[in-house]
DNA sequence: CTGAAAGCGCTTACAG
DNA sequence: CTGAAAGCGCTTACAG
């Protein structure tokens, strides 16, 4: 079956190409294409089975309708369901998305975006990695439009949207210290990105705010690379190196639900003392043995759609918006 | 900063731009092109930061070097996973992945499928659903390249790569029968579709196998778009109407963890007597208080990448290939 | 070994 | 209202 094109239903009606990319487009009206005409291009089109190319429009418009996503890692389901709503968005607003996982790496970052700029897509939707600031950097340079979602850097402008990472964990902590709790040590997991920075920092201040000295025994960290093996080991040393250990305070829900994996193997379950708590949820965790005490629940759906939002508005605009947009971390408890 | 074109790099040397192509695209020794004047393009490129403008060499070639994925929602674990996989084993092999979600929605399937066209991929790979045949078969009319993974139609014709749906069933419900548990009933989703009708198949011969008569009563069905309070109505209707039911065994991983959240609020723990099975696992359904006692876990890894490997086959052969592709279902019992 | 030229399918100023 | 033509950036036969 040969492509249809412009040119054919152009030759068959005996009209330029012009006046059928006009109709093709909606811009008969403007174009003061007549009615009579405009419905024979519609109907041609349609018995033909015409469909518009968009990669020569692409290369003729300089617009692709293309959004580049890069997410950590699409299996994790912070992530999927980011996408999710990312790309429920965008389809609403006639883009699509094309995505791909840096695993944390920022060469893969950095690949990732060169391929999506080799496809001209017309803007970039990032959750940032450790060294990514480079090439954030050279977006700038380049003027493409680029969101950082989940993830940023202090020090870099950039059109964000994020959770309130430190105003998040911060309130968890203070709820659990609320229920008496006070020996509560933290696992974090790549720790020097901003946003676990933050985390940690939330954590810190709402001890110091309750007269609780930080103690950096309590605190440990985890690679991506290494997870599983690394909360074993991390959540081991605490339970036999910590008297007194009240609960551990999960930094994302992964790690949650690994460390609870640990502590039931461990046979160290609530009844026999030791608590969880945990920035971020997971549909699992209501059904757990061990349910966080307290969690922080991350408004996904809201800041992929302000993700794609702030994207289009960008790539409208002409000028650098630098436009910062945290929401607020949704906290519940049980009990 | 203004775009950096092979003319650019072809008028800044002197050379023309066949030979910049060339070298760029790793023919320079195929053309006879000296080795001095290709490292000469090759510095003057990386100078000037060129970067190939895959829409334009799209259009001319014809090829796009991506692939369309369709999966039914990629907030699902089983999904996001699958589409990791599929992500990987493609950009291994120069490919991009665009996605989207049908949502069990057709007339989403075959927007996806357009807009994907429009973009002309290489080829897709479809999660079909429902009513998907009719797009299907317009693939074939186009001889644009698919294959269906996970989902499929016993009466068309496709490229398919799919776990074993029937004897993963029939051998999940043969074990809980070994355990000496009889009276099973199966919640299914969406059942028309044609992998969930070959799980039910193999529940009710596995049944008749060992010479328990199947009870309609004992089956259930939920919807897609109302899943959550279909799963509530399902379970509770099982465990008020049905005398001495033993267990409840789900057709995918999502049931199972809808129907245990539902069967722990009604106070039905394994404890009391009502145990539940799975076809399909998740990570952290160790986790559960109420473990299902025998799961089923699907290949995901093993299918994504067997269904790239497939379509990048399809791709490149020039007559249709109709492969079927079956895994095994891994089954496993606690205790 | 190298250069000039056509053409992928589209959009859009321009001329009439 | 309509048509002829240029051009987006690339690849590839073709001529030399």
């Amino acid at each position: 079956m040969k492509k249809i094109t412009i040119k054919d239903i152009a030759e068959e009606l005996g009209v330029s190409r012009a006046l059928v990319s006009f109709v093709m487009n909606g811009k008969a009206e403007e174009m003061r294409v007549s009615r009579v005409m405009e419905e024979k291009v519609k109907r041609k089109a349609k018995e033909l089975g015409y469909m518009a190319n968009r990669t020569a429009k692409a290369l003729r418009t300089g617009k692709s309708n293309t959004i580049g996503l890069i997410v950590a890692d699409i299996s994790n389901s912070f992530f999927s369901k980011l996408a999710k709503s990312i790309e429920i968005e965008a389809m609403k607003n006639g883009y699509d998305v094309i995505f791909g996982s840096s695993d944390e790496d920022s060469l893969k970052s950095s690949n990732l975006i060169n391929v999506f700029i080799e496809r001209n897509v017309d803007g970039l939707i990032i959750c940032a990695t450790e060294g990514d600031q480079e090439w954030v950097n050279k977006l700038h340079e380049r003027k493409i439009p680029f969101v950082l979602v989940d993830r940023f850097f202090h020090d870099l402008e950039a059109n964000t949207v994020v959770v309130d990472n430190y105003m998040g964990s911060y309130e968890i902590v203070q709820r659990l210290i609320g229920k008496g709790i006070k020996k509560i040590a933290y696992v974090s997991i790549n720790e020097w990105l901003p946003h676990m920075k933050d985390r940690l920092l939330g954590y810190k201040n709402a001890l110091k705010a309750n007269g609780i000295s930080y103690e950096a025994s309590l605190v440990k960290n985890v690679s991506f690379d290494n997870i599983v093996e690394d909360t074993e080991v991390a959540v081991k040393e605490l339970i036999n190196n910590i008297k007194d250990l009240e609960l551990i305070y999960f930094g994302n829900y992964f790690l949650t639900l690994l460390g609870t994996k640990v502590l039931r193997e461990m046979n160290k379950k609530n009844l026999s003392g030791v608590l969880t708590s945990s920035f971020g949820n997971h549909l699992f965790m209501e059904l757990m043995e061990d349910i966080p005490l307290v969690r922080g629940i991350q408004p996904i759906g809201p800041m992929g759609k302000q993700a794609v939002q702030l994207i289009l508005k960008q790539i409208k605009s002409s000028v650098f918006l630098n436009e910062k947009i945290i929401l607020p971390l949704d906290i519940v408890e049980i009990g």
